[in-house]
DNA sequence: TAGGATTCTGGAAGCGTTTGCAGACGAGGG
DNA sequence: CCCTCGTCTGCAAACGCTTCCAGAATCCTA
């Protein structure tokens, strides 16, 4: 491996100029750089990052903590993260933080501070007072997807609306047995989502008038054999069955539509399904949805907190901002059966 | 941020022994030790790790080159990998390397070569001559995941073996019109899966003298809308549909299966079906399939990397190591129903 | 008790960059 | 014609560690 003083003699300059050159700091001239990159090239030297962190400080690595990969969701966050990232010059550290206390504390007390990250990017992180204060205590940006989360900037779509928009589309169909398949409120793995949208859905019905009750709502495991399994257990009863159930995501939404299929009971004639995410396979369903992006959102923190690193000083805009999601309509959702009296 | 000097003197020692005692190496007595990680301690201070990096010359990070990450195999050799970096004191950093070129360029030219990583483990990478021997020029340790690719060791499950026990099964249970569902050739984002799986699954007819033609293959996109479109399409027509299909993955047998209850046929008894990956769909839906570990291949990546790093001159067992992998039965496949002459 | 081996510690020399400072040079303005 | 200013370059001092070396103290062993 050849370094800066190599490629400082072979073109005939000091090892400042060389660097100067390469990075495009300072005033160097054209003629020079030239033969500076071009010894630089032949010798296929490239730059020691420990030697330039050393002295600049920055290390052109943003940490990624994020609770798991394994999942629609979270694995579109991470390529957006990824090829934002890349697009920018920068390395994405992977931390991928389970519940596990011990693993936590690790990577909180350890990890994070030794100085390998000149940025934080954290997603649905569920974390404590004293966990934020550490974060903060960093001094470098960091940037949550979820939220909101006291003192750190979070993006995420509005919960409370999209699961508004999800039940207002199902009674403006005219369903007034509308059912809620939402994750285990004491479960969420970040920040409260669950219940976010459980909120959004009671809203929903409140101002139309609807009565609900707290039957009306069900946990499930967030996959698609959580939503199978709940579906299963609501539509085997006809007496208890709905005519439309909103769940709290499309991969819920399927396994519902698996029960009913297995149910023989047609969707949506027999019952309407809606969910949130536009997952790959909600078309396959012909499931109606609300959409949201999480590769954007990834590539959106990035945005931020790349701009707090060149830019010091400058903070995203507000504490939590709220993504737009729209609602595709699919073959999932119709009028409810006319009452067969 | 404090340094290692402020660390020694609040311990009343030199630099070199705060050295010492924080890293384990070299004679350091117990009290000593002891006052330094107090020390240590109270000032919150941990080693810079481009400091040490610039004098070791290790960055204590692995290079994960993957080419997807939205895909249950690969997200889950990912967390395998992932935690098994982490519990080694190892950073990860990942790049995602898609099909474009620049985009490969980008990282094999630049972002692997600047001294960043100690090791790379390669995930299905379908790499040119050029590409492996400058990965091999860099003279780090490195293990691929798929293959075999000449010059590396590699590990996977044997796909052969795989795809010939799927087919051997199916045949065992009676079954004389196996078609298989597999990836596109042209199209393999890896280390010739299809073409491998399409060997097994021949090589199984032709031991056992069932004839088949190249209308006995048809390729489907890799995912479970591709299985589903595909399975509309052999099933959809009654001459044509065979009484059993091997997919060659999980979620292109979840898809045919799904083609199937749409066009009213029942699985098992109008049609077998059997998948390879045990993926996490495969219970709900009763799959028949052969299990492989996508999260244990990628420990077993990073032991041997970690091991090649801390043991200069160890090299993993031959070339190309292949994991077992196991019949798991469930309700998808079942004798042919006898012919109704 | 002497002498070697073992344990412990500090001084100082790097590791490979970046950058402040100063000097040199040419151009342009008064 | 002189002075200033902008451009270009090199010297040398960091950056924060690790480790070689040498010296001191302690412990065995003969």
């Amino acid at each position: 491996m050849s370094g800066i003083e190599d490629v400082a003699s072979l073109a005939g300059v000091s090892k400042a100029t060389v660097s100067r050159a390469l990075s495009g700091r300072g005033y160097v001239s054209a003629e020079t750089r030239l033969k500076v990159s071009d010894a630089a090239a032949s010798l296929g030297y490239v730059v020691s990052s420990s030697a330039s962190s050393l002295v600049t400080g920055r290390t052109n690595n943003v940490g990624v903590i994020i609770p798991m990969i394994n999942q629609w969701f979270f694995a579109s966050i991470l390529e957006g993260v990824e090829r934002a990232l890349l697009d920018r010059g920068y390395d994405l550290m992977l931390y991928n933080v389970t519940k596990t206390v011990e693993e936590r504390l690790r990577v909180f007390e350890y990890f994070l501070v030794r100085k390998r990250v000149d940025a934080v990017i954290a997603v649905t992180l569920e974390i404590t007072a004293s966990e934020t204060e550490r974060l903060l205590a960093l001094g470098k940006p960091i940037v949550g997807i979820g939220g909101p989360l006291a003192g750190i900037p979070t993006l995420s779509i509005d919960d409370i609306a999209a699961a508004r928009l999800a039940t207002e589309h199902l009674l403006l169909l005219g369903h007034r047995d509308v059912m809620h398949v939402g994750g285990d409120i004491d479960e969420q793995m970040d920040f409260h989502v669950h219940s976010k949208r459980l909120m959004g859905y009671q809203e929903a019905l409140t101002a139309a008038g609807v009565p609900h009750d707290e039957h009306s709502y069900v946990a499930a495991r967030f996959d698609i054999p959580g939503g199978y399994r709940v579906g299963k257990q609501i539509l085997g009863d006809p007496r208890r069955r709905p005519t439309a159930i909103f769940a709290a995501s499309d991969e819920v939404a399927i396994g519902v539509i698996l029960a009913a299929r297995e149910l023989g009971l047609s969707v949506p004639d027999d019952l309407s399904v809606i969910g949130i995410d536009n997952h790959p396979l909600a078309d396959l369903f012909g499931l109606t949805t609300i959409e949201q992006r999480p590769d954007l959102q990834g590539e959106q923190a990035v945005a931020w907190v790349i701009r707090q690193l060149e830019e010091p000083g400058w903070t995203p805009p507000g504490e939590h901002t709220m993504l737009p999601s729209q609602l595709i309509i699919r073959s999932s959702t119709a009028p409810p059966r006319p009452r067969t009296v």
